[in-house]
DNA sequence: GCATAATATGCGGATATCCGAATAAACCAT
DNA sequence: ATGGTTTATTCGGATATCCGCATATTATGC
């Protein structure tokens, strides 16, 4: 549909969402920006890590156009993009709770 | 809340579920799964793959309780375990399309 | 037991991710 | 322009992922 785009492709881009969400501190700032849009300092202050690495993952969820960066001065504001996100990740939570509920345990382990 | 668990462990443990699908053939499979459980052999048929490689990424997914996987004989079949995971799947690939329509050109690399 | 079929796993190399430290880039104020 | 503040990026090493090949495991039939 829409534009030239294999199926392979699609899946390749689907997975490429996927792993832009498969890091906690991403899915952190995307619990951050639930409540409305937040500078990187703001979220340095409120997540507690290093600028530079909290940038880097903000990187990624913008290249994903998960997040959008608007600048405002020196400061540049993150915002989600798309509602549907945080629904997916409420979905997903409530996945891992049921498994967590069923007494199993899950690999922390990678 | 229900048992022991720290915040970061949380975060950690959703990560995790999200980087079982963060993987095209993963994604494929669950696919294959919407409609009705399947073996082994009949997905190795189905998406063309190796049987080692495929029986790897039904591992992953086995992990983290996103599939239960059903002995019957020497096949075991796979199926879906919740069907939010499928309704989190169908919700980010509509943030996908949404994001192809607006014309914008997701990082393909990586 | 022995051969066969279906599925899972150990090993090794290529590639990707993650983080900190340092530096660069963008913006504002004086 | 100079200096200060906020954000992004380069570089490096440590760790993790992915795949194929070969091998192990589990179950069936004779």
């Amino acid at each position: 549909m829409s534009t030239q785009q294999s199926k392979e492709e699609f899946y390749q881009l689907h997975a490429h969402l996927c792993k832009a969400l498969a890091h906690p501190t991403r899915l952190l700032i995307i619990d951050e920006l639930r409540d409305g849009p937040r500078s990187v300092s703001e979220l340095v202050e409120r997540i507690g890590l290093r600028q530079s690495n909290l940038s880097r993952h903000l990187g990624v969820l913008r290249d994903q156009r998960l997040v959008i960066a608007r600048r405002d001065g020196q400061t540049v504001n993150y915002s989600l993009r798309d509602a549907r996100v945080t629904q997916a990740f409420d979905l997903l939570r409530q996945v891992l709770r049921s498994v967590l509920k069923d007494g199993e345990r899950l690999a922390v382990a990678n």
